[in-house]
DNA sequence: CAACTAATTTGCAAGTCATGCGAATTAGCA
DNA sequence: TGCTAATTCGCATGACTTGCAAATTAGTTG
């Protein structure tokens, strides 16, 4: 992660502006565990800084993502989410209530396909399904666990 | 993969009707090694069944979903893209054109996070970016390559 | 084989997430 | 203090997907 000071360099470097708008942004990112969307960040920010417009969220995330502070994480079912972490780490998302969290895998980067060997790799990513243990935990004390739906079926629902 | 005499059966076990539109699809989605969104599906068979639904080609995908004859693919940027392998397989992503293919991994299946143990792991899924061959050789020939983006950003880009 | 009924298909409206654009503002420098 | 390019903002627009209700149709029954 990025000590705000070394945000004003990053951003100087590229010729740009170092707003409140984007020191707040930039702040609640990494206040922040549950990756969250723009929506999400957008209320956080509006909250210390009424007025603050949902479009420039979005801007200075996408700024941020270009300037390596951040990464997108897409991971289907609705909104992009957005990780201040940008070291070697990667996710395991709760079917059950939807949760990111971060995890670290032994031996992922060096991860290959054994065939398409004629790909050139930038980047391995791995991402696991399936329950977190809050969920894990309340299910066994006693309601539903109806329809089985797959995994990316309940993330989709869990949409809405 | 599943034959399409199959496909009737998983149908009725699920008090489904078994209409042509839904063999189309079937169909379509086994020709085709593309990982198509629903667009290029409805593109295809508008061509096949003249007056086809968009709406009938996304109904028919989500249900081919919940009976597990596909997967969605959601890789960020843009449409989810639909996958008519549901066996044992990852992806590699092209970061340069977007191309998804189906790659086989040694050992995924096995791979756990070091940290968060208490968490149920249902699924495992890898994917890479990186730039496949061709892409790769048309680089090389000459052209652009300019200012380097994110990964992450260049699949944004490319959605437009 | 004709009738019947629940499942499907369709088209359009509506919803969600994200970006384009232009006018008003502002950060950073001279 | 002033200047100017960068930024913010909000509204319109766009891409993708789903909700809804009326018209059709698959599959079953007599």
């Amino acid at each position: 992660m990025q000590s705000p000071a070394s945000l004003a360099v990053a951003y100087r470097a590229n010729g740009r502006k170092l707003t409140p708008q984007r020191q707040l942004i930039f702040q609640l990112m990494h206040e922040n565990e549950t990756h969250p969307t723009a929506e999400d960040l957008f209320a956080q920010a509006s909250a210390q800084m009424p007025g603050i417009s949902l479009r420039t969220v979005y801007q200075t995330l996408n700024e941020l993502a270009e300037m390596g502070e951040l990464q997108f994480i897409e991971i289907g079912s609705g909104a992009t989410r957005f990780d201040p972490n940008v070291g070697d780490h990667h996710h395991a998302v709760c079917d059950s209530c939807g949760q990111i969290r971060d995890v670290h895998v032994r031996g992922a980067a060096t991860l290959r396909p054994t065939d398409s060997t004629d790909f050139v790799i930038n980047e391995v990513g791995v991402v696991f399904r399936g329950i977190c243990s809050a969920c894990e935990t309340s299910r066994r004390k006693g309601s539903s666990q109806r329809g089985a739906k797959s995994p990316v079926q309940q993330a989709k629902a869990s949409k809405k």
